[in-house]
RNA sequence: CGGGAUGUAGCGCAGCUUGGUUAGCGCGCGGCGUUUGGGACGCCGAGGUCGCCGGUUCGAAUCCGGCCAUCCCGACCA
């Protein structure tokens, strides 16, 4: 064994996280700088959690659209928050048909600023909206250190973008929005989330609050994977949508949006992974189950595969993702440690001597445990034991972040332990920025969310002394 | 944008100090054969503008200058 290792995820991470995206297979670099290729076996992952988004979105009313790439660059402009937030990471296109373009085109960073305008000569009267819109696309933020998922230069997501006729019916569409974002983080992803509001510091350029789901990666640090902004009425003035409401006045449309990004397929792997590959929830594995023949020659090969190809027609048929790895190159070891590595959930290994017992091996990715089972027991335990992998990973990552939560017992205590440990650390905070500036600056810590809803902050601010007025969830963050 | 490092075959590297004629090794790749229950082995073979431009020299992967790119650390970052 380990004749081709992985680093150690406890030795070094990032070369970890680099090797196994690498060599799984997932995704690789894109020629140009900070960009990435998404490879088939990461695409496909990718486009399991597009589709438990997309049916979650369309099942909450709403309906799909596309705006453009381009954005004027003058829109972008309007928004003085949005765009003071957003100015670093802009990809301009200044030229266009050989010509110096007399207006300069901004590649959409995200979309508030085109759609708004948009949604202001779409809204007349209160009984148009809401408008319930999501988009999937691509979008552009020049970054100065990417990271291959968790920050590149151009990623895919998608951009919901509401407009209601009440605040009330906007925060509660920021709020449903989340629940989706934690339902799909933690039931098919298979990732315990926290979710909760972001500091001021932190909220979202023109938002008045955003919250989002932070996930814990197994080197601690904190990963934030889904966020919903609550935009008030600020994109509404800055592009002039109103509507006429009920009693006959204009106002001003409440907005929302949220996103959702590739990152988290970086967040599955980071999760879930271990020193011998990926680990993939079987709800979005590309493979759920291999199927890998072991023969010594032409005859034995042919009577394995047929068991093989039969295993594999009656699984397909239950709708379960299966291949038979008949690739006559490699060996059956070789076979066992690659898919091991791409993170498929089960493997079903048939020999000869399984050929003659009417019976199969099946080996479970998420525990490493190997089990004999009669062929047709095999087959009919593969739905279930999918399930119960699926469970089990989530368990596993749940007990890492019960394991790296720690209470803050002092400041000194978490400053040093923060660093030592990482994980998440909890305490009271008065609210103020300046003891949130403190931290940052002091431990690399940030506050990734506090609580939705007030709750007793348990004790005086662990930074400044004075009164707390929540209690703040700490950790390195990506 | 600062500090450091690296660019030689698809990948990982040696060679450079002390310039020299066919530029090497491992993995991978192709063919043939033996193998196949945890990363097989033998033989044969294909594959290189030595990052780019210029300079020194009879002669440059090797020395000199400039440029470019990538990686790590920092700053920056929803």
């Amino acid at each position: 064994m380990a004749k081709d290792g992985l680093p150690k995820q406890a030795e070094d991470f990032p070369a970890w996280y680099q090797e196994v995206v690498k060599r799984s297979g997932m995704a690789e670099n894109g020629l140009a700088k900070g960009t990435m290729v998404m490879k088939p076996h990461g695409y496909a992952v990718w486009e399991h959690i597009q589709r438990a988004l997309d049916d979650r979105f369309k099942a909450t009313g709403h309906e799909n659209l596309l705006f453009p790439t381009l954005i004027p660059k003058s829109l972008i402009d309007k928004e003085q928050e949005h765009l003071d937030g957003f100015s670093p990471e802009l990809t301009i296109v200044t030229i266009g048909g050989g010509e110096v373009l007399e207006e300069p085109l901004v590649m959409r960073p995200t979309s508030e600023t085109v759609i708004w305008p948009t949604y202001g000569k779409w809204m007349q009267s209160y009984r148009d909206l809401p408008f319930l819109y999501n988009q999937w696309c691509n979008v552009f933020r020049w970054e100065k250190r990417t990271r291959i998922f968790l920050r590149t230069s151009e990623f895919i997501w998608q951009e919901g973008h509401t407009a209601h006729a009440t605040a009330d019916e906007a925060k509660e569409e920021v709020a449903r929005m989340l629940e989706v974002y934690r339902e799909v983080a933690e039931d098919v992803l298979a990732i315990p989330v926290l979710t909760g509001k972001k500091t001021p510091a932190e909220t979202f350029p023109g938002a008045v609050y955003s919250l989002a789901i932070e996930g814990l990666m197994r080197d601690g640090k904190a990963l934030q994977s889904g966020t919903s902004h609550f935009l008030g009425q600020n994109f509404s003035r800055a592009y002039d949508c109103q509507f006429l409401n009920q009693d006959g006045e204009q106002e001003y449309a409440w907005g929302t949006s949220w996103g959702f990004s590739t990152r988290m397929v970086g967040g599955t792997i980071m999760a879930h992974g271990d020193d011998r590959g990926l680990r993939l929830p079987p709800a979005v594995a590309p493979v759920q189950v291999v199927v890998v023949p072991i023969y010594k020659n032409d005859e034995e090969r042919s009577g394995v595969l047929e068991v093989a190809e039969k295993i594999k027609t009656t699984l397909a048929g239950n709708l379960i993702r299966v291949k038979v790895d008949d690739r006559d190159q490699y060996r059956p070891g070789f076979k066992f440690s690659e898919w091991e590595l791409k993170g498929v959930p089960l493997r079903i290994e048939v020999g000869p001597k399984d050929v003659a017992a009417d019976q199969v091996v099946i080996a479970h990715r998420v525990s490493g445990e190997k089990q004999t089972r009669s062929t047709a027991d095999a087959i009919g335990q593969v739905a279930g034991l999918l399930a119960d992998a699926q469970k089990a990973i989530y368990q596993d990552a749940l007990a890492y972040r019960e394991a790296n939560t720690h209470e803050i017992e002092s400041y000194e205590s978490f400053a040093e332990g923060v660093e030592a440990e990482s994980g998440y650390w909890v305490g009271p905070w008065c609210g103020d920025e300046v003891c949130e500036a403190k931290v940052s600056s002091e431990t690399k810590a940030t506050i990734r969310v506090v609580p939705l809803e007030p709750t007793d902050p348990g004790g005086a601010c662990i930074v400044c002394g004075k009164p707390g007025t929540q209690r703040a969830t700490w950790a390195k963050a990506y």
